[in-house]
DNA sequence: CGCAACTTTGCAATCACTGCAAACACGCAC
DNA sequence: GTGCGTGTTTGCAGTGATTGCAAAGTTGCG
């Protein structure tokens, strides 16, 4: 699955390291400061480079809160491709088997997502880029489906089935719009995918009933 | 419904007169030149303002692309707010309705729905802003839902619904990716409005499944 | 006319973001 | 270990959005 990667080279891993003082340097001044109060310049000072370096590394301050869903997305464009035969596997199970393995490769630390919810809910331009992130799903997601489905492109009950998958990551954060509710724990649980699996199983079960003709 | 005014005062004409004006040498300079190669220098000297009052009266380039979304999103809010028996009239209902009158009082202009959706697909700003919009009404939405299903307001079922029912809106226009398909008239007709509807019916029998204990 | 309230404007400043070319550092071969 | 080709970092300059502030211009109304 992973390519090997046999390029420790002094040149990447100073990369590596670059990219990361930069992330940190940044979530750091962002905890502290707040979103729009931190400049790139600031982030840039804070992790030792020109500012200029950090365009090199990141194409906005949004996209540092966000550093790994370009991948993210790549691996369920990968699991997508997959051929599969709709009348067993469909574009939602697919969605689910990546929610899955996802979560488990990656599981959220606290702290940040913390951090990353509450700029969300108070800095407008974070919300948006992860409403474009979630687009990025939902298209991949409407093409799959109407494939599945043997739909046209554009059909209405591909979009529909698409935007409701994808809205149900959304549900993977309880929506305490104000900061409250700091007790309860953040980061997705077991019963929290749990949930949000029976719930695209539950969309899953009624994809039958928007085949061409029915 | 509309509240009378009887203040053609001068001021107010006035003020009418030139959001129009910047309106309409907006929309001009991005038809010829396009959305980001128009800066609000341009419009505001087309518009024979000072820049600065430009800000006066759209907080951003995008803003101007979507000047009535406002007033719409405000009709479909109090148009939530009138009380409703669940068991009789959903939220989708409301929708439906708010749909038919909506677009039966603001017959979408041929030229300026090319426009927009020519940007739309070109400029990731207005793409951005539009989603923007879109989840004002998928948050109304998903709350209006949860509160007719009796559900826990972060519920993931009543944003699922919610998020395919405001998608569906997103259907009215062809995805024609590319700058494709120009014979396939684009403000939407009475038989995209039908569909539309076709589809929300459908969502709508499907609540009954939601209910609590289901 | 003349004041109070509102609008428009100019000005200065901040900040994101980009292109460009010079200075640097690494990887590799000789 | 020297030197070159390539990839990286940086400084610099410039464009453009966006905001605060205070001066100047208008309108509403007595």
């Amino acid at each position: 699955m992973t390519a090997v990667e046999p390029d420790p080279g002094l040149r990447e891993r100073k990369k590596r390291r670059t990219r990361e003082a930069i992330e940190s340097a940044a979530m750091r001044l962002f905890d502290e400061r707040g979103f729009a109060a931190t400049t790139i310049a600031e982030i840039a000072t804070a992790a030792d480079v020109s500012p200029r370096t950090f365009f090199g590394y990141f194409p906005s301050k949004e996209a540092v809160l966000y550093g790994e869903s370009g991948e993210a997305f790549a691996a369920f464009e990968r699991d997508l491709a997959v051929p599969r035969d709709p009348g067993v596997t469909t574009a939602i199970d697919v969605l689910r088997g990546w929610i899955h393995t996802w979560f488990t490769e990656h599981p959220p630390q606290l702290e940040r997502e913390r951090l990353l919810h509450r700029l969300k809910a108070t800095e407008p331009s974070v919300a948006a880029y992860e409403r474009q992130l979630m687009a990025r799903f939902e298209d991949a997601m409407t093409a799959a489906l109407a494939a599945d489905l043997g739909l046209d492109p554009g059909d209405v009950r591909a979009r529909m089935v698409a935007a409701a998958a994808v809205a149900s990551l959304r549900a993977l954060e309880p929506l305490d719009a104000d900061g409250c509710s700091p007790a309860k724990q953040h980061p997705p649980d077991a019963e929290a995918l749990a949930v949000l699996d029976d719930a695209l199983l539950f969309l899953n079960s009624g994809l039958a009933a928007l085949l061409p003709r029915a």
